[in-house]
DNA sequence: CGATTCTTTGAAAACAGTCAATCTGTGTGG
DNA sequence: CCACACAGATTGACTGTTTTCAAAGAATCG
């Protein structure tokens, strides 16, 4: 965060007063279906998934946070609504975990972090619309090639399988797009 | 917008002295592919839609905007960046102009305000992550139903080309899945 | 090593897209 | 007021893509 905007030394003290990292171990949750959850969470290192499991049991995974992003189910941040996603861990992780009132004041104190976090939602959005475009634009083959070139190297750090779950294709026709290239 | 923060007289006063109406008959553009863009838009009456067209001539939904929501590839608000999409009216509508700069001030320096656009960018946000779980999770059939029943009477005002173009589909599967039901 | 987890492959079936034709309703201009 | 054009919706036959199911091969980890 600090490199986003220079926060005075007493800012980032209070900022931290209220920060609880949090280590989650590869394929170990952060947060499961039907939980209640009160947190925003930063990934500060590693990779996690938001991933919905259907009726019959396929996964499909709406984000991965990485470095310097967030994480989480969003509307699960409503009081008392429980989670519609799981969340776990693709990496051994590091979560930054504010609880969402902290969290709130933070934002109405200090206009720094208020700007930080507008940032960070804005960039989402458009990262959300950009995959909405994908998704309902390109063929399985276009959407690999598309998802190689806009994050490069990331799909050697996680298994195929998710990147298929990702792109909202089977595992398998990845595999065959994969193998034509 | 007056229905979700009260503001001041003088407050609404500012806004509005920044503020261009604009009218926009059935199928006219306001923004082309390519073409420099530096407003911020509400739709305060009617409805538009924002779309890429692909290389084979195609056309692909990317959102609609109706009543109190905003349009507009945010993307080509970056400074001199051309817009990506196409923004053209489906109904005769009116939308609400706000320079980028001047919007950029109310949003400094009206705290109000700033919350209520923090709060449109919040539901677009959670919008499209919606639209993404249905996007890679479901069948046409099952796309289909949900557009229904997250937005009912929607399907209704809107050619059903669009809907299908909305949803990643053709014409024709659309109104194959309309007829088994 | 043995046990997972992950990836690849093949053949059949389901699904959605393409192309071309027809049908419908709407609005416009002669 | 009719005729016509036009945008939109539907249908059928066909093609192509993607999924499914089942099995076998790699790779990784304790």
């Amino acid at each position: 965060m600090q490199s986003k905007a220079d926060f005075t030394a007493e800012e980032i003290q209070r900022i931290q007063a209220v920060t609880v990292l949090k280590n989650v171990r590869k394929r170990q949750f952060l947060l499961r279906v039907g939980e209640v959850w009160s947190f925003n969470a930063f990934v500060t290192s590693g990779c996690l998934r938001t991933y919905a499991v259907d009726a019959r049991g396929a996964e499909h995974i709406i984000t991965f946070g990485i470095e310097n992003w967030w994480v989480g189910d969003q509307e699960s941040l409503v009081p008392g609504q429980p989670a519609r996603y799981n969340i776990d861990a693709v990496e051994d992780s590091t979560v930054a975990l504010i609880k969402k009132e902290e969290f709130e004041r933070l934002r109405r104190e200090l206009p720094q972090f208020h700007e930080v976090i507008n940032t960070i939602l804005y960039r989402s959005f458009m990262a959300a619309q950009n995959r909405i475009h994908a998704a309902i634009s390109y063929s399985a083959e276009e959407k690999y090639r598309d998802f190689l070139q806009k994050y490069p190297g990331f799909a050697l750090r996680i298994p195929q399988h998710m990147v298929a779950s990702y792109l909202g294709m089977t595992t398998e026709t990845l595999s065959r797009i994969r193998r034509c290239s």
